[in-house]
DNA sequence: GCCAACGTTGGC
DNA sequence: GCCAACGTTGGC
């Protein structure tokens, strides 16, 4: 089982909206790097919820990979604000995958003390100037913030 | 709202 | 292939 990463505005869909939604489709990823992770999750997968853009940045809680990666169909909607005129159906350029609500975490653990941590290697999330949405996460990186709830 | 960091686009 | 311009992310 492989263990990721994956950021949200709470503003937009919060920790709180994936549990009552249960499980969603994690839709308008529309960076490669984050893509091609999209591709190499696998269904169990589990995936810390990370709320960005906000007043108190942090990891909120955990989730799981609830499907296999398949096309997002945002990509194909003119309506949507992800929409790619380039992309084609025959070939979809983006990914999702559903992700299903396990757990809050007892507090949102914030980024300075994630920061904080050492002897975790190289972490894509406190990674400087780092945007990317979706990551990979060690064990060791996992359980460290999970101490910190 | 500001701004640093970084990805993408497009002219050449 | 270079690189300036532009757009977006995300912490503060």
């Amino acid at each position: 089982m492989q263990r990721w990463l994956m950021k949200t505005e709470p503003g937009t869909f919060s920790i709180d909206d994936l549990r009552t939604r249960k499980t969603e489709p994690w839709d308008g990823v529309r960076n490669y790097q984050a893509r091609n992770f999209i591709r190499a999750m696998r269904r169990g997968d589990a995936v810390l919820i990370y709320h960005s853009a906000c007043p108190a940045p942090g990891v909120a809680g955990i989730a799981k990979v609830a499907s296999a990666p398949k096309p997002d169909p945002t990509q194909f909607d003119p309506k949507n604000h992800h929409y790619d005129s380039t992309s084609k159906r025959e070939d979809p350029r983006w990914t999702l995958v559903d992700v299903q609500f396990v757990r809050k975490l007892k507090r949102v653990v914030p980024l300075d003390e994630i920061k904080a941590l050492t002897g975790l290697g190289d972490f894509a999330l406190t990674r400087r100037g780092n945007r990317l949405s979706v990551l990979p996460v060690t064990d060791k990186q996992w359980n460290a913030i999970l101490a910190l709830e």
